[in-house]
DNA sequence: CGCGCTTCTTGAACGCGTTCAAAAAAGTTC
DNA sequence: GAACTTTTTTGAACGCGTTCAAGAAGCGCG
């Protein structure tokens, strides 16, 4: 795996590093104008000019494609939310961007994104949000929240604090799914669900950040926690897994 | 569709609804003793002595086989809740038992509940908990958490109390998801949740029934009413759907 | 019985994701 | 260059879910 140092020869990153990035944008592009069902490995495979065994000498399986695919969308998301994140000052116009621009980046990609949560869905499956091989994009995920939060001039107390990017991510994979299956005119359901929850979601965490509401506030806090360790060890299975 | 008024002749319930029997029968047996991926339908249909065309001929795909599995699962439930829930009392108490005796019944299948979440999360599957298909056994679901409340001490407010059966569905269909992940022994962790949550749920229950929360009650039940509302108008889409 | 009609049953066939032994190409060492 | 190893590439093959044209079985009616 040792890179050749700078190849000089030619401007090749690696023959095969070529190769792969061939078939993945390849299958990205497929993705978008064919949707999943219709782009076969064997289509891909053809209009990238490779053999079809060869699409599997670099990605395992079709699911990883797909992982390349979620990788790719949340980059977008990111780009497209950051600057328009520095005009907001308020927790709750700072949700709002984040979140509609979410919704803005994977727009194109509705049909695709119904396949995509559905293998997501599967505990044992590489796109799971909560295992393993999606921990870059989560961890990414969740610093996005991390961001928002930092921008925002509400006073949140420190337990509440500490987990809620966390929850704001889980709050978010849940509009994701909701959008997933709103096929209203321009996703507008989803985007007035956003709304609505955002300014539900501020209230909230103020109402939350009251004095009064500590020990509930705790005891939820608690039970934050818990969850989120049971979805961290999802790991040792009797299953076979997908180790070839 | 019109059944043969009574058939008098035998005691066959129609020619076909036999082999039909059979077929299921042999399928919700083979998923519990091998599994999803290992029960193929030429499996199936092999064991059922059918020949595998004959297999579609009675069930569109291998998901309404999984879809009836679904309902016989939830069948098995209702009988063991309801004669569970004449001992308690206390909203709590009656919670618990519902959850609990939910997980009891799927324990047999944790594997296999894997796969059906799977399939459940995809829009388009007949699997898909607030989807068409699923209106029987979503129904009786919630009639379900409509007996727990019942029976329940607890004074609740007319608004949230006619959202509650709903809302208690929802969260047991969170728990479900929770258990098809939960990989600990005997499904502890699960368990455990059911414990810590309904604990929590009933709090806030009792906190949203007080006056002073009544704005921000009606704000977060209108919520709910358009998500559900969302939820119920899946249909007209642009897909092909499965009408083949 | 023969005829027509519906219901039921069959097995071959298709395209899919995936696997694999083997060949080709590239890289390494003398 | 030759010999060897490693990386890359190939295409046939497998088992799967699903489809379909064709036939068999059941049934009412003359």
């Amino acid at each position: 795996m040792r890179k050749t140092h700078t190849s000089q020869k030619s401007n090749k990153t690696g023959k095969g590093e070529q190769t792969r990035a061939l078939i993945l944008e390849t299958a990205l592009e497929m993705f978008r104008e064919r949707g999943y069902d219709e782009s076969t490995m064997r289509a891909i495979a053809q209009k990238a000019g490779v053999s079809l065994g060869n699409a599997y000498y670099y990605f395992r399986s079709k699911e990883f494609l797909i992982q390349a695919f979620y990788q790719r969308l949340h980059d977008t998301h990111i780009e497209a939310a950051l600057p328009a994140l520095e005009h907001d000052k308020t927790l709750k116009a700072r949700l709002l961007t984040a979140m509609r621009t979410k919704i803005d980046t994977m727009k194109p990609y509705h049909q695709f994104a119904g396949v995509l949560f559905k293998t997501a869905a599967n505990p044992k499956s590489p796109l799971n949000p909560f295992g393993d091989e999606s921990d870059p994009v989560r961890t990414q995920s969740i610093q996005l929240f991390e961001k928002v939060l930092d921008g925002a001039t509400a006073r949140i107390p420190k337990d509440l604090r500490a987990e809620l990017p966390y929850l704001l991510w889980v709050y978010s994979m849940g509009i994701v799914l909701f959008w997933i299956h709103d096929s209203s005119r321009s996703h507008r359901r989803t985007y007035r669900l956003i709304d609505h929850t955002v300014e539900l979601l501020d209230k909230l965490i103020h109402l939350a950040s009251n004095p009064f509401m500590r020990p509930l506030r705790k005891q939820a806090l608690r039970l934050v926690d818990e969850l989120r360790d049971a979805a961290e060890s999802l790991d040792d299975d009797d299953g076979p897994g997908d180790a070839a």
